[in-house]
DNA sequence: CTGAAAGCGCTAACAA
DNA sequence: TTGTTAGCGCTTTCAG
């Protein structure tokens, strides 16, 4: 008479079924090679005693941990949600467990978090981080683990990643107002300092205008944090420059959404008297008037065919360098023809 | 001659040093038990080999893995973002992982996923669902593996959690409009089937509205979904009602957001025409016009506090059943004095 | 089809 | 201070 309480492992349950260790393990991980009676009664007994395999002596054993590790930038970013759910998501179809760690945005403390990761033998490393130490390839192709970044990525060296085209997106926003007849375009963005995706969408965007004759006065070109504080502020001052822009281009929703709040604080009609083009595609994108004409990068996708990617590359399938996904383009109704 | 991608063991390394593996074991792990030059001489030699321990080796003979488990009812709810952030900060603190699952708010699933959990030995378990299967408790308590809710919890048995008080910061946002002179107070909040978070909140803020004697007609008490388009169509049914609110109050900043957008393309001026409170005080709270005025939960601290407990717990100190967190109201321009 | 036994890489008595 | 040794709980040859 065990307590229930006391955890049973593989020799209390093969006690109680009069076999060996062995056997039960064998019932439980690859049935076919146990008769089927013997195999029930196991199984059955397994349930009374609710024993629970205990999967580190089976990581142990087994050179795996059936679990992959994803690092992200920060937590708090809701953009990366849908990518980290999209991991997920094939991890729950193979049953695997999911390590995250956050490194605060710093590449230092992504490497440290990559070591800890091989420590405890994840089967596969994920990272979102856009920049890293130099040494971590190093690191992770000595650990042997099978590595996907999802990001713009192969910035110092070719490396397996999978992303959207970033400066295309960008590009397609400007074309778009280019289109509907606008010359007079301002463009406000995230801080060029905290991510290369920002400095590439906005190099982009002033490429592409530049390319048109488009090129905006430095009074046109803005660049502030993401908070609704600083992101109004910032397109205060494009709105307010002594000659307006018919339309500006944001790097993000929350700036996109600021610059319409603020514009009608003013007293203009939108999109009458501006338009205004984000990236995205956030809730707020529709939870503003008029609804913000934006494109939605692949997020949740990337998540998806990284994972999927790396846990073959697991079986020993490599994962191919580059795998590039399209951003879809989401036209609502803050863009209209310039008035004037 | 080792090839140097071949993963070096404590044997290698203690090969290398011409010591035994104990000694390599302790000159890493208490390092106070070795002779200083030795230790350092084995340190140098490890990180030449490039020398990482094993973790799940040690947590098969420690019985610990220095992990812990968090459950989510989604990732893709930014909402939950800060808890997560506040666990994760402690954890970065003792130097432990996190293992993440979401379990999609289904009960049955948090159950299966706490399995995993327990056969993956992690040293303790935190959960953000509000609501479990009964047997949820059973199978945590059997695995003697400490855990603390970080929900408003406890509705079915006492059970350690951490939370805020919910239907008190529902009844705060209403007296708010009711000092301020409101009597005619609508309520738009979300599905009250998705969370009794939320059912609580409308029943709290209806009770409280009929405590003043100001219990809302039916047409002006609107369920609707999160989404921005859901969240527009229901501000709208409560706006156009045959007699139209003084104020509403919102059980999410979506939903307040949306009302204040409707009112505005109805042609309204805020917070003159109608006055406007939300909860949770996300960001765009401050990027509407006029901002916001809302609450805050403090979800960043339930989730810091709740993983300190459980860490302790894990140290030996049982959690206390019931820790309440406080909120803090943010008042800023949405409200005013009726205006009739 | 089933059992006995040898580890997976590390830690911790216990000895020396 | 350091070495020897016995496992942690499981899987898996190799025999029976």
């Amino acid at each position: 008479m065990t307590r229930p309480t006391s955890k049973a492992g593989l020799v209390e349950v093969a006690r109680a079924a009069k076999v060996s260790v062995s056997t039960v393990s064998r019932a439980i991980s690859r049935p076919e090679m146990v008769s089927e009676e013997l195999r029930k009664r196991i199984e059955t007994i397994c349930r009374d005693m609710n024993y629970m395999p205990n999967r580190v002596a089976r990581s142990l054993k087994m050179h795996r941990t059936e679990t992959v590790g994803l690092i992200v930038p920060t937590v708090s970013n809701p953009l990366y949600a849908p990518t980290i759910d999209g991991v997920r998501e094939v991890l729950d179809e193979v049953g695997f467990g999911l390590f995250v760690s956050s490194c605060e945005r710093d590449p230092a403390r992504e490497y440290s978090e990559v070591r800890t990761m091989i420590e405890h033998n994840v089967d596969a490393i994920l990272s979102m981080m856009p920049v890293h130490l130099p040494e971590l390839y190093a690191l992770l192709d000595r650990s042997r683990i099978p590595y996907v970044f999802m990001t713009p990525g192969g910035r110092d060296q070719p490396v397996p990643h999978v992303t959207y085209d970033n400066t295309g997106t960008a590009r397609l926003t400007v074309r778009h107002l280019l289109d509907k007849g606008h010359r007079e375009i301002a463009v406000l963005c995230g801080p060029s300092s905290s991510t290369p995706v920002i400095a590439d969408r906005t190099e982009a965007a002033l490429s592409e205008l530049a390319a048109h004759g488009c090129t905006p006065g430095a009074e046109w070109v803005v660049e502030c944090e993401y908070d609704p504080v600083s992101a109004r502020a910032g397109a205060r001052r494009i709105l307010e420059s002594p000659r307006r822009p018919t339309a500006v281009v944001c790097s993000g929703d929350q700036h996109a959404v600021a610059c319409i709040v603020e514009a009608q604080v003013m007293g203009l009609s939108l999109p009458r008297d501006l338009s205004v083009v984000g990236c995205n595609d956030v809730a707020i994108a529709q939870l503003c008037e008029p609804q913000l004409t934006t494109v939605r990068p692949p997020y949740r996708e990337i998540g998806v065919t990284a994972c999927r990617l790396v846990l073959e590359a697991q079986k020993g399938k490599p994962p191919p360098d580059r795998t590039v996904l399209d951003s879809v383009f989401v036209e609502r109704a803050s863009v209209a023809a310039p008035s004037r």
